[in-house]
DNA sequence: ATAGTGGCCGAATGAAATTCGGCTACAACA
DNA sequence: TGTTGTAGCCGAATTTCATTCGGCCACTAT
């Protein structure tokens, strides 16, 4: 499978309803984006060239953002997994906080409905990492204070899914520790 | 690029510490999988047999964890994001709790140190399938409560990355809106 | 009715993955 | 210090696959 990531270009406009093929392809291709057009095209019922077609399309209007290799980010020196809470006087979307999206460490920025106003998701190397980080935060204009939930354990994380997907394995320290069971 | 998903076992034993090209090899691929093995071997300075033998070794030790599509959550009518805090009395790591993982919903489940037990990351079609799955939360014995925090935007949402990786590119909507620059 | 269009197929072509044999550099060991 | 083994690399060869092309069918709107 070499849907070339160049013409990735979410011209999110003009975007129609994905049919049941459409979401088909898409489950087949966030659990495996390796398998060759042919292959996919007999899971869906198409052909080849049908696939290619389709997956171009999905490509082309965002749907698809890239086909990338997901990484174990405990192999990579990165060992810590932290949700940061980051509360503010006014409302927090200044330069200053946002610019640590630069960090490599840090993964998700959102705005929040609740009891705080920013939610980071931070996977460092170690907690003197994360301290670098939350005094960058710290030093932002505006913040108050910042809750840190440092992950002890994780049992799942899977990247979205199409409505109706197969389930992503659950990890296996996860079946180890609580022995949950496969299906609902 | 076809690194085959099939020979993807987590030896996670046998791991070698990875060198300066194979951490080049990985923020490569996390950006896009799909350039060719020749491509990716002029890029960190190799031959295209020699960045294969690589690939299939960091594919093999689980560092690689799989070649994936990454999809846009609100094309596939996945218009909400939230993270659920979960209060238990007791260690809350039952089978009943963690049958949540079956919710192709449900995205992340970590256990955390705070002031809450389990952290969960949803993105539902909306606030109904939401309140299903909080209703199926609750009914597992010994929740004592839960606390959600709503995305109202997403600044920035990339998945792990190798350290001294390139950055993912901050979403357009956060440009517009916070007018963030670029480098540190 | 009929021209236009979107989506599919099979075959053909070109590019890329994958395999193979040999080479070099380094390490363990006698 | 020589020697054997091994890990990792390369270039060439093979095979598989992406991608293109022309034609067909079904549906729509004029």
């Amino acid at each position: 499978m070499a849907v070339k990531t160049d013409d990735v270009h979410p011209n999110t406009a003009s975007r129609q309803p994905l049919d049941r093929l459409d979401r088909k392809i898409l489950s087949t291709l966030v659990e495996d984006a390796t398998q060759s057009y042919a292959e996919l095209g007999r899971k869906v019922g198409l052909s080849a060239p049908a696939v290619h077609e389709r997956v171009k399309r999905l490509k082309r209007t965002g749907v698809i953002r890239k086909i990338a290799a997901l990484i174990d980010g405990e192999a990579v020196d990165k060992n810590l997994l932290a949700f940061v809470h980051v509360d503010t006087s006014g409302w927090g979307k200044t330069p200053e906080l946002l610019a640590v999206a630069e960090h490599p460490e840090v993964e998700e920025i959102h705005t929040v409905a609740g009891d705080t106003c920013l939610l980071l998701k931070v996977r460092a190397r170690d907690a003197r990492a994360l301290e670098g980080l939350l005094a960058r935060i710290y030093s932002a204009p505006g913040v108050i204070a910042t809750r840190s939930y440092v992950v002890l354990s994780t049992y799942l994380e899977r990247p979205p899914q199409p409505a109706h997907s197969v389930s992503w394995p659950v990890l296996e320290k996860w079946q180890a520790n609580a022995g949950v069971s496969s299906q609902p």
